[in-house]
Formats: structure tokens, sequence, C-alpha cells
DNA sequence: TTCGTCACTGCAAACGTGTGCAAGATATCC
DNA sequence: GGATATCTTGCACACGTTTGCAGTGACGAA
């Protein structure tokens, strides 16, 4: 079918091995045949074959990628970041989506293994803990972003975030605030209720866990949360949400309710997609930094490859990014 | 390193070719061997290695899905698509994105190339023509998805869904109408601007070039042509965006402008991502049959991949979904 | 002339798996 | 009991590369 080494090395009436040394600029190889060879490579159309290659290099120098989704505005820049450090160093990354659902995530981790990609990095594991269990079976280097169980992995200070988040509410007077969560199994939730929780009991306010909306991570869950939140009597005046995406659903939400934000309700996110700022009104949210979590997934994953004791889970710290859909309580 | 099918061969006292019969169910294996085969892989674990076998099967399993950013909200479903009924086939995807640069995707279709994917699908690509060149050199299967200049392709019908989008705008009595564009390059932009020129002359208005602001196709290229359009005097009463993201930008601008949408100006979008029902206002938008478009893809590239002489050229069709982002001018 | 050196190139084995063919073992039939 | 059919397994080669080592020829030096 495809054109190989040794269809060239016929051509060019010499043996195999040469035209391997010649396309990979051996230097034993004298400029005139190496030119020569290389020319005819590409008149007969030659693509090397990775997959042979790889047999015999043991490496395939690329890295698998696996996300939650690809809708997911949130990882678009982690994806960025881990890119950009893996392309660097020669290395080639794959994507693969397993949509939230933990059985396809392990499925996928398996088709990778089963490609022998050089390394993994997964973002927002549905499956966390248990590759603590994979570690020694699956023989290659593997780091999480965006969740703490795992040895090697690199994500944001959530309680810190969630923290940052609820601590400016107080300060802008609110005391009756709400929080939209996800998944209560997913860490970072737990984390970022944390948070939520700390900075109310630092002001000496009482957890009433009435004010805490289940969502899912997405609009429609926030819208959920949101609807549900309103429900109360009274509702909450400010309501922080896990992410954007669920401040998303809950600004639905408030404006199907006849409510508006921030005049009725004032809205904080987290994560700081890139919608955020372009929302209506812009969103106030703790932004991760997402491209740095990805550069740091991947450099890690270099040093583990390199065989080096890596500094395991890096915690990295986000920030308050105030806009306009926050206000005082009595302003 | 990892064990292979030597080892098992070696512990189980039989040869290579009975362990591979044995974990491939071959029905010339006895059932008796075939278990103790099969326990003492998982007992040792034995990973197959996709490369050795591909090496000789000539068949990865596998498409490569390429993409111009994980980010863009547009592509989610119809990834989803592509990997429902390449799944239900057997296949993997595994994706890769070029970041809207057509020297990446080139670089990229190349990779897939070299580890001898089966087939590649491209959504909005930056190189289109050039696929037509390169076909007969690579070997495999490629569609396109969202670009008409190649032999296999699926997209939406632009033309159309622009005059929906303009027809409906006139219909409310608008005839001072922008249009947003993107990148005047990408084929989808042309049909989309001739729906709305179309739309506009059966009316009996004449074209002002004046009143196309130009984006990018993302919400800062959205933000810059609106506040171009808001410099005309007088400005446009509604503006058509080439997608959701742009109409999502020139939302921001307006508001920025102390304009309201739509009480000031009207807008409709292109795609309804996700985000489309959630904006505030809610987004009138032409629907594109995301998912649709993926399954219709994988469908042509597995029907050219069997061999058959699949239909070229899948149109389909797009939908006005009218929300909350227009009102009639004199209402 | 002979030997050593140098610059190239070829041989052959290996990577881990699949598969056609033949061979061995066992059962069946006459 | 021998021939034949059936079931199970092994041999050997192939897939397309890479790579250690040996080999070839030319050329200069002794």
């Amino acid at each position: 079918m495809s054109v190989s080494i040794k269809d060239i090395a016929k051509a060019a009436g010499v043996s195999p091995s040469t035209v391997s040394r010649a396309l990979r600029d051996h230097p034993r190889i004298s400029q005139q045949t190496k030119e020569y060879i290389c020319r005819l490579a590409v008149e007969m159309g030659y693509t090397p074959s990775a997959v042979a290659r790889s047999l015999v290099t043991r490496r395939t120098m690329t890295i698998g990628l696996v996300l939650p989704s690809v809708s997911d505005p949130f990882l678009s820049q982690v994806v960025l970041g881990v890119e950009e450090v893996a392309l660097d160093n020669g290395y080639r990354v794959f994507l693969c989506s397993f949509y939230n659902d933990p059985v396809q995530e392990r499925s996928i981790v398996e088709a990778f293994l089963e490609h022998r990609v050089d390394g993994i990095v997964v973002t927002s594991s549905r499956l966390d803990t248990a590759y603590t269990a994979l570690q020694e079976q699956l023989g290659i280097p593997i780091v999480l972003t965006n969740c703490r169980e795992y040895a090697y992995s690199v994500s944001t200070d959530n309680l810190h975030g969630g923290r940052l988040a609820v601590d400016y509410l107080l300060q802008l007077g609110h005391t009756r605030i709400g929080y939209i969560a996800t998944d209560p199994q997913k860490q970072a939730n737990r984390s970022r209720l944390a948070g939520y929780r700390q900075a109310l009991q630092e002001r000496g306010i009482a957890f009433d866990p009435a004010l805490v909306g289940v969502g899912d991570g997405r609009a429609e869950g926030g819208k959920r949360g949101m609807q549900q939140l309103l429900a109360l009597n009274p509702p909450p005046t400010a309501v922080f949400c896990y992410n954007d995406m669920t401040a998303i659903g809950a600004a639905a939400a408030l404006r199907e309710a006849g409510l508006r934000v921030p005049d009725d309700v004032s809205l904080v996110g987290f994560d700081d997609i890139d919608w955020a700022a372009y929302s209506n009104p812009p969103l106030t949210t703790v932004r991760q930094p997402r491209r740095e979590l990805g550069r740091r997934a991947m450099q890690m994953l270099l040093e583990l490859l390199a065989g080096e004791e890596s500094p395991t889970k890096v915690v990295l710290q986000g920030e308050l990014v105030v806009r306009a859909s926050c206000r005082p309580l009595w302003g």
C-alpha cells in the first residue's frame, strides 16, 4: 500500500538501513546519498510509520490528554498550556474526552496505554483516587490536574478560592449567602464549599445547609440550583457558584424570576472562563491560572519521564477578578 | 519492561501464537486454555500493544479528528457526533487542535498520517482547498465538516442560514441591517454574507459595504465589529452576526455604549451554541445541526473506509431559533 | 607492497503481534 | 485395527523501523 523504507532502498539501490540513516541525518552517511535519498523520499511520497518506529524505539513521543469534555470552556487554556510545553519538547499530544463518565475515563486511559503513549495527563478526573491503585500497574507516568487526591497532581487552591469569593461578598455586607454546588463527590466542590464555610464561620455566621443548592457544573444545573435557593424565605442576597457555567445558569434563573443581577442578587463565579468578561453583567469570579495549570502539569510529566523525582502536588493560587455582578448589600 | 505475549507464553508453557489466539477468542483454541491464559494475562498485568498489532494488521482502528480549537463551543456537539458513531463501529478517535493556524493544521494531519490512523475528519479547516491536492498522496480517506471546498464534506447550508436570519429581521421591519463578519477567506463567512445580501436584494435594499463590520469569529472580534458599526451615522437597528461568539462580543459592545438588546439594537447569531439559550437576553440564532454534522461526517468516513462510493458533499439545513434578542422596528 | 586508517554502507536481529499452514493428538467410523 | 475426521497447538514468517557490528573500498604512510 503505502511506500516504505524498503521501497526507497530498492529504488535507490541501497540497503534499508542506509535509507533509515539518511532520512534521520545520521553523520556517517555521505552528504551525496543523503540528498539523493531525501529527494527520492519526497518524490515517492514516503510517510514514515510512527507505529513501526515506536515498536523498536519503545517510545511514541506522544502523550495522552484525557478530559471530561471538549465543550468545557475552562479546559481550553489548560490544554493550550499542556500542548505548549509538550511541543517544545518534541511530544505530540492527543486528546480524548470521557464526557464526565468514569467508565469511559477508564476506558480511555486503557486505550492510551495500549497505544503506548509515553505519559498521560488527565484533567478533572472522575476516578481520582483510583489512579493511586493503578499507578504501579500502568508503568508510565501520569499526572492529574484539578485534583489533589493523586501523588502527581497540579491544581488550584480551591479552599483559598472559595474564601476569596465569600470574603468579598461578606465585605460587601452580605450575610445571607448561598452556594450552588456540583457533584458533591468532586473534591474541588468539597474544597470550595469548605472555603465558603470557613469564611462564614470566621464572621460568626452559622452554616445553613438550606443555603447550598445543587447544580451539576453546567448551566442547566446552575439554573436548577438557583431556583432551589429562590424558593427559600428569604432567599439569599448573594450567591457563590461552583463555577462560571453554574453562574450562567443561575443568572438565567434569576432573569426568569424577574430578578436582576446585581441589583437583587449578587453573583460570584469560579474559573474566569473567556465568557465571564463578556457576560451581562460581566461576572465577578475567582480566576484560575488555567494555562499555568496545564504548563505545570506537562512540566511535571516531563520530569517524571526523565526519571527525576518531581515535586509532587503543585498547588497554585487563584485570584478574585472583580467585575459587575456584585453590589454592596445596602448600597 | 511491560509484559508481552511471549512472557505469558513462557509462563503458560505454550507458544506465543496460542496466547495471541486465546486472547482474541479464536474458535480453534480449547476453552480450557483460553481461560487459563486469560487469567494469567490479567494476573501478569498484560496490556496488549496496539502499535505491534497495527504493524501487522495494517490498521489502527483509530481515526484522527482535527479541530481549530478545543475552546470552540460550536464543536463540542460535532465531536460528540463523530465519536458516537465511531465508537459504535469499533473506532477510537483522537483529537488534536491547530489553533486556527494552517501551518499547525498541516502538521497535525501529517502526524496523524505517520501514526497511521485509518481516517481523518477535519472541522472548520483553514486549508480547505489544499486537501484536494493532498487527497491522492495521503492514501487514507478524509472528510471535512463545515467546509464545502473538498470532495468529501458535510456542512450546513450557510447561504440558506444567512437568509433565514436576515429575512427574519426584515420581517420585523428592519431595513438598516448590519453584518459582523469573520475572516473573509472563510467560505462559511462568504456564504452567510451572500445569504445576507440576497435577502436584502429581494426586498430591493441596496447592499452597503459600510454595514459589514469585521470580526474574527470570537467575542473580541464581535466587540470590535460592533463598535465599528456603532460609529456609523445612523447605526444599524439590527445586526446579523457571523456566529454566536461574535454576538456575545457585539452585545458587550452595545452594553458598554449604553445601548440595550433588543430595545436599541436587535441581534441574531449563528450556530446555537449551548450558551445562546442562557444569555441575557436569550439569543435568537440560526441553529446548526451540530451533532448531526458530526454523525454524518463519520458515517461518510466509514463508507469510504469500506470502499463504498459515498455520496459526496452532504449539505444540511439550519433552522431559525427565535428567542428574545430581536424586536420589531416600530413595536 | 603491506598495513592501518578512515569514510561509508550492509547484515542481521530485534521490537510485539497476527496468521496460513502443517503437525500432533484424540475421537469416530467402518 | 487402520483410516479418517476433528480438535488443538506450534512453526515460521511478516509488518516497517532502528541499530550494533562487521564489512568494503580507497587512500596515505611505512
